[in-house]
DNA sequence: ATTTTTGCAAAAGGTTTGCATTGAC
DNA sequence: GTCAATGCAAACCTTTTGCAAAAAT
C-alpha cells in the first residue's frame, strides 16, 4: 500500500468516526506497509515507532483499539505468536512449515456452502470463519528436491 | 471415550514407540474425557492431574512433547488461549462468540479440492489446515430472539 | 471544561528453564 | 548404568493496568 493509498484509508477511517491519533497512524502504517501479519514486537521494532518514540503500551492499546473497529485483525497462524494485519479485504494465508514465510490466497467463495450447510444441520449460525494452510511454498520445495 | 478405547490409544502409542510415563497418561486422559479442547490451566485443574500430583511444568512438558508426535493438537479458538485436544480424527469447531460453547463438526472434503487449486497456481504444496467457524449457537439464537 | 490518549513503571499471567532427583529400560 | 522424565522454584516474556500528565474536542 502506497502513501497516497493509506491517506485515503486514514480519511475513510476518520469519516466512520475512528479516531486517529498519532500513534494509531504510527501502527497503522507499520502494518500497511508489511507484507505480512506482524507480531507485536515486529511493530515495535519498526522505523516509523521508534522514531515517533510510541510507547510499548500504547502501541499494545493502539492495537486492540483498531481491533474493536474491525480494521485491524488478530491471527494466530504460525503458533504462539499473536499476529495483526490490516483487514481490508478477507483472505487465508499460506503459511511455509518451513521457512515460516506467510502469503495470502483469497479463495473462499466454497465456503459459504459448507456454512449453510451447517446452519441447516446444527442450527448453527456462522458469522465468520478462520481458513489458513499449512505446508511448503514452491521455494522450499525445490530446495529439498535438490 | 471410555476406558477400553482410552487403553487401546494407550497400546497404539506405545507401539508406535511414543513412551507414556504416568503424567503423560493422566494428561491424555484429561484429554480423553474432554468433550471440547482444553486450556493448560483446565487440565491442571482435572481430578486427575491434581490426585496423582503432577507437577505444572510436567504437565507442559507432557503437552508438549505429545503435540510433537501428533497425537494432540494445539489449537487457538477463542482468542488469547492456547487450547488442546486429541487429534485422532481430523475435525473443524463451530465457536459460539456468545457464549463460548466450542461443537465439533467433520465436513472439510471440498478443501481438497482448493487445496489442489492452491498447489497448481502458487506451487504451495498444502499439507494441513486449519478451518474454524464463528458464529452464534442453536440456543443463543433462540434466546437473542426473545 | 471534559473526555480521550499517552508515557511510565509496575504487575500480572501464562509458559519455560536449570538443576538436582527420581524413574524407566 | 545410562538416558529420559519429573518436581521445584525461579526466570522469562508478552501483555495489561493504575495513575498522573498531555492532547484533543
Amino acid at each position: 500500500m502506497n502513501s497516497r493509498e493509506l491517506k485515503q484509508l486514514f480519511s475513510l477511517l476518520s469519516k466512520q468516526g475512528i479516531r486517529l491519533s498519532l500513534s494509531r497512524r504510527a501502527v497503522l502504517t507499520v502494518l500497511a506497509k508489511a507484507r505480512r501479519p506482524l507480531s507485536a514486537a515486529d511493530i515495535l521494532k519498526a522505523k516509523i515507532i521508534i522514531q515517533e518514540n510510541v510507547n510499548r503500551a500504547t502501541v499494545y492499546r493502539a492495537l486492540s483499539f483498531l481491533e474493536t473497529t474491525g480494521i485491524v485483525e488478530l491471527l494466530y497462524l504460525a503458533g504462539d505468536e499473536r499476529l495483526y494485519h490490516l483487514n481490508l479485504n478477507h483472505h487465508h494465508h499460506l503459511i511455509c512449515t518451513s521457512c515460516q514465510k506467510i502469503e495470502a490466497v483469497h479463495i473462499c467463495n466454497q465456503l459459504s456452502v459448507q456454512e449453510n450447510e451447517i446452519q441447516a444441520s446444527t442450527g448453527f449460525k456462522v458469522q465468520r470463519h478462520i481458513l489458513e494452510f499449512y505446508g511448503l511454498c514452491r521455494d522450499c520445495l525445490e530446495k529439498n528436491k535438490i
